[in-house]
DNA sequence: TGACTGTATTGATCTCGATCAATTACAGCG
DNA sequence: CGCTGTAATTGATCGAGATCAATACAGTCA
């Protein structure tokens, strides 16, 4: 299985606030110079929704900061999220300029956008962007088929697990820590995106956030600050198999 | 939503049986005998594995006739199908030589097979082709998406008539006929295969295709033949709403 | 300070799909 | 033909998670 976090180049892009692997990853100075012309910045607050599902979007963006997700909604009001954008990741695709799914930031979130019109003309005329699309959207895809298994076949409490070592994994890649032993991070996301990631209800996410923690496997601060006194105890309740890469 | 069928390219490649819209796609004629050179065919009985999850994977290639799955395994047996592998779909990867999943014949299956070097070669060479690859990616991700919401919230009911779609549509497809009014088919899966695709069991599974049988929403002939007398009837109960692309 | 709002927890009950088990259908084959 | 083995159907029962409902809790605003 892939390694995301290896993919994670050392260079920095230009001014983004923390290294990222998108469109800018690994470019040539010249590349580099286009991307900065066509670059800005957008802030979302935690709930905002950043485009509807239908609506046009004229930008593709790699997330800087922040957690946002891609929910489907069935006409009756169900619900599920089909992908958790966290820093480094890429939103939007080129040769589409249609959202098809609603995009909404679930903690505050900045986001480097490029201009779609522009990002394209990059894409067409750099074959290593395009090739790098390419091993970002592969990735996209493995996590896509873990995720598949967890809604398919996973139990309420293996999937509360599986969504936390996730998330806690992400977390200390992104700080730079390792996720063995105590591991402690915050939750983005509220119980009912947490059901919705799950394919569960609400009830059941919290109901299984109580006996993960009565069976000392999580220990919780406030609602939302998660402490994980021993990783591989989590892992032992994911049904994952103990080497099984799982990719965000 | 994008529509898959339009990207079947109309040019037939070389000696493929059929038109398929892997690496061939699209290509010019000097990349097309670079093709010719580096392919090969590999025909596999229905039941049986063309490659194990952790295996060397020397080739990529693309399904010309019959059906394949993506399978995962739990350690305790639980599975569950992350890919359906219909003629013209694309198996394998560049850059990644280990499978990362089960791949079955569920059919006899033809595939047209490329040796990973002189393919990964191809690719870093020809800007169009990984163009081509990150499109054909992106409609999978589409397609694991609409999946995901078909995992996590669909009714047993809903799943059965959603993959019935799928398959029916994706036949009709590959016949140059519309989906519309009475259409028939042949299941390319057993009961088994599909539980597994839509994280049922096969009981389950049965026990609707009874009941849809029972309301005429399909008709059976034998075990594996399905009339679809009102193909309108059968979407009412996928869930999806009308217009909504479903993907394979 | 207290009313108000959105988020989370906990309880009681119900239901859909899983599980366990028996039977049937059918294709291949001596 | 009557075996044999696999795939599929059907029945009886169980249980995980959904649903309905009440309560707790932390901000935030008047």
């Amino acid at each position: 299985m892939p390694n995301r976090q290896l993919a994670i180049p050392q260079q920095d892009c230009a001014d983004c606030p923390i290294r990222h692997r998108a469109v800018c990853a690994r470019c040539e100075t010249d590349e580099l110079t286009h991307l900065e012309s066509i670059k800005y910045y957008r802030k979302f607050d935690a709930g905002q929704t950043v485009v509807w599902a239908g609506d046009k979007m004229d930008f593709v963006a790699s997330v800087i900061e922040g957690v946002a997700s891609l929910t489907q909604t069935m006409e009756d009001g169900r619900r599920q999220m089909v992908g958790l954008l966290l820093p480094s990741d890429f939103l939007g695709r080129p040769n589409r300029d249609t959202a098809p799914y609603d995009v909404v930031a679930s903690t505050d979130v900045t986001l480097c956008c490029f201009r779609r019109a522009p990002f394209q003309k990059l894409i067409a005329e750099n074959a290593n962007i395009s090739q790098r699309l390419l091993e970002m959207t592969l990735d996209e895809l493995d996590a896509a088929r873990e995720w598949m298994l967890l809604l398919g076949r996973k139990t309420a409490r293996e999937k509360i697990a599986s969504l936390l070592s996730i998330i806690a994994r992400r977390d200390a890649s992104l700080k730079d820590l390792p996720s063995k032993g105590e591991v402690s991070f915050d939750l983005p996301l509220t119980r009912e995106a947490m059901a919705d990631y799950l394919g569960l209800t609400l009830e059941t996410v919290s109901r299984q956030m109580s006996a993960l923690k009565r069976d000392d496997v999580i220990r919780l601060e406030g609602k939302r600050h998660i402490t994980i006194p021993d990783f591989d105890l989590l892992m032992d309740e994911t049904g994952d198999d103990a080497d099984g890469g799982m990719l965000v």
